[in-house]
DNA sequence: ACCCAGGCCATCT
DNA sequence: AGATGGCCTGGG
């Protein structure tokens, strides 16, 4: 158990953000969530925060997941105000943080998310973890290595391809894991040394991978956060809000974190369906 | 029983 | 370059 104070975080918000894939409600007031290999239940009372790790885990992993060393505050306090629109999605999704997930998970989530509601999406998700991910926990799996994916045997591979709800999108993710050796050798990192452009042009050579797709990519795991995904609901914002005119936070340094706001507030009391 | 979902790609002008 | 149709299938 470990016992820690955070301002400008809030659990159902963050599971209803849509960046994230793998965050639960296990019960009333608790929440649970993997990654990197780890199992971590969350409990929040107002900014008080009890998680299931030890304090050593904590300050390993999840601090980084959480990005807790960026300042939210200042940043909402940095949008316009004039803008009505902005102002009031700040407002309601407050408790919002663009989390850091791994590379791999984000790309395969990602492809998948294409032409696909969220509940589909989490379905699709969980049944290539269970069958390939790394036990970590009663009935807990790991998402799976790329290793893990380009050496399934036939019968793996037909699983995958048929029985994970993933339609056209299967050819996508085994694809992605085999293009993942081209970067493997060497660095372990080399898309967090990349610059923006760089990331997201090398992140468009995976197949299936479209503008939107790897901006997400971008934003969510090498955290880039003037990466702004547009996707039907950004756009939609953009012409029912702004009258198709881009507004100007989308060129902000921090576009992506202002985009989430703006996404969560605009899809509204939707949850995770 | 529909209908469409946080797009992408191939195939056209 | 820019527009348009087709795509797999599971949830609501």
């Amino acid at each position: 158990m470990y016992k820690i104070r955070i301002k400008d975080f809030d659990l159902e918000q963050n599971m209803c953000s849509g960046q994230c894939f793998r965050w639960n409600k296990i019960s009333d007031d608790m929440y649970d969530v993997i990654a990197f290999g780890k199992y971590l239940t969350m409990k929040q009372d107002g900014d008080e925060f009890t998680f299931s790790c030890t304090k050593e885990e904590f300050d390993e992993v999840w601090s980084e997941y959480f990005d807790l060393e960026t300042d939210y505050g200042s940043i909402k306090n940095n949008a316009d105000e004039r803008d009505e629109f902005m102002s009031a999605a700040v407002k309601y999704g407050a408790g919002i943080r663009i989390l850091r997930q791994e590379f791999f998970e984000a790309l395969i989530s990602f492809l998948i998310s294409q032409r696909k509601s969220i509940p589909a999406i989490r379905t699709s998700i969980e049944r290539i973890c269970e069958a390939f991910g790394e036990k970590i926990a009663d009935r807990k799996y790991a998402f799976p290595t790329p290793e893990r994916l380009r050496t399934l045997n036939t019968e793996e591979r037909e699983y995958l391809l048929n029985e994970c709800g993933l339609g056209y999108r299967g050819r996508y993710i085994l694809q992605a894991a085999e293009d993942m050796r081209f970067y493997e050798d060497g660095c372990a990192d080399v898309f967090s040394g990349m610059s923006y452009e760089e990331a997201l042009k090398s992140i468009m050579n995976f197949n299936g991978a479209g503008v939107k797709v790897a901006n997400c990519v971008v934003l969510f795991s090498l955290h880039k956060l003037n990466a702004c995904p547009v996707d039907v609901w950004i756009q939609k914002m953009i012409d029912e809000e702004y009258q198709g005119v881009k507004p100007a936070w989308m060129e902000d340094a921090n576009a992506g974190i202002y985009q989430q706001y703006a996404f969560f507030y605009k899809r509204g009391k939707r949850g995770i369906s």
